[in-house]
DNA sequence: ACCCAGAATGAATAATCATTCATTCTTGGA
DNA sequence: TCCAAGAATGAATGATTATTCATTCTGGGT
């Protein structure tokens, strides 16, 4: 018998016992989480530009038609990718800013503020799809649009904050917009520096320099 | 005579007037400058993924063959933009903070401050193929090479002028290092939202935002 | 005036990819 | 137990793309 027909008669048989994948069948939902938790991975290892379907549904451990029965097409995948990302770094972002659990401005800026250096949000693969999206933004009005609404909401609900603090410090020559703005573009200068350059910054030196930013601005509350 | 056969005459006929392209040969560095132009303005307006070597070689005006016959592959001609792009930007940067020009401390930050700003660098074009870059860097190594080296030597820039004027000040609680690495994510952040989200951010406000920052480090020069 | 080195062209090639869909398989309910 | 609805598969298709290279053209040197 010739190896040919060896390999022939290996993918014929059913009952081989080498490489069998028992199909699994799942709820709608639960394979298009598992594909843009895939979608996430491909692109922190890949980029977004090379980033392909076949790349997708193997890091999935699925087969290649099925992200085009669950999200149509392939830009699908990717908003629905970037929606989850943004809506996972920005909803976490305004729950802790509007803060029902502290009424402390203090501790509510501290928490902020770790949040946004933490584990989670600055593992390398969220950030990598952050900036990936990012960098095609000029160009796709629809991955601006995907994150403006959430942007917006974010930027209000820190204005929101630093206004309080404000007037709670008599800071009466601060702006709130501008503070905020300044901080927000702070943040977002740490997340690229750690991303691009983490030889260059560590995490909690990451947060010293925005806690110092916090400091001088709100020098009574840190 | 059928419209078809009139555009075969057109095509043929060396001497129609319409649309004859005398073929002009120029010096090798002439044509890698003009299609490195040519890259930058496809990267902003469609985005590094999807800009095609058809399309940059139309947009210099080419035919299709000549950036392979310039820069081998595409590959090659991405990176040389980038490159291109790199030290324009840092080159420029670090020029003014060695400063020759002025022996001024204040003179020299608010003059990086105005570059880093200026209408040459916050020019869409620019800041999108400079975050497109960014973009995939996570996942390619050779763009962080490109950058990494022109980005050392700006925070070492940064950095001794920051020291020189935290001496100046006797701002003794303030550390150089951390200070300079703010300043740059301030500033990467502030470009960034210029680029993604123009309608909530003026030019104007943002170099009134990196003012700011300045002057709460360094009260006594700004 | 006239070559010819090599710059420029663009049709052809080969590779890659997103998407389709005929077929196979799984499973909840009758 | 058995069946049908529909989930999953992956070979095939058609579109797009980088790259090649035979051919054409240009202009400086003789």
């Amino acid at each position: 018998m010739t190896k040919k027909a060896q390999n022939k008669n290996a993918r014929t048989a059913a009952t081989h016992s080498e490489t069998k994948k028992p199909r699994k069948i799942l709820p709608r939902e639960e394979r298009r989480q598992q594909l843009i938790e895939a979608t996430i991975r491909c692109i922190a290892r890949d980029g977004l530009g090379s980033t392909t379907m076949q790349m997708v549904t193997k890091e999935a451990g699925l087969s290649l038609g099925i992200a085009n029965l669950h999200f149509e097409t392939k830009d699908n995948l990717l908003k629905e990718t970037l929606r989850y990302v943004a809506e996972e770094y920005h909803s976490g972002q305004i729950a802790i800013m509007r803060g029902q659990e502290t009424e402390d401005l203090t501790n509510r800026l501290t928490a902020l503020l770790n949040f946004q250096l933490s584990q989670g949000v600055t593992q390398r693969q969220k950030m990598a799809v952050w900036f990936a999206y990012y960098g095609e933004a000029g160009a796709r009005p629809v991955y601006q649009k995907i994150v403006s609404a959430w942007d917006r909401a974010a930027a209000k609900a820190l204005e929101t904050l630093f206004e309080a603090i404000i007037e709670d410090g008599q800071y009466t020559d601060s702006d709130a917009a501008d503070l905020a703005m300044g901080y927000s573009a702070l943040i977002d200068g740490l997340h690229l520096a750690l991303l691009v350059t983490p030889r260059e910054l560590t995490k909690k030196q990451a947060k010293a320099i925005a806690k110092d930013f916090l400091r001088r601005a709100f020098p009574n509350h840190l």
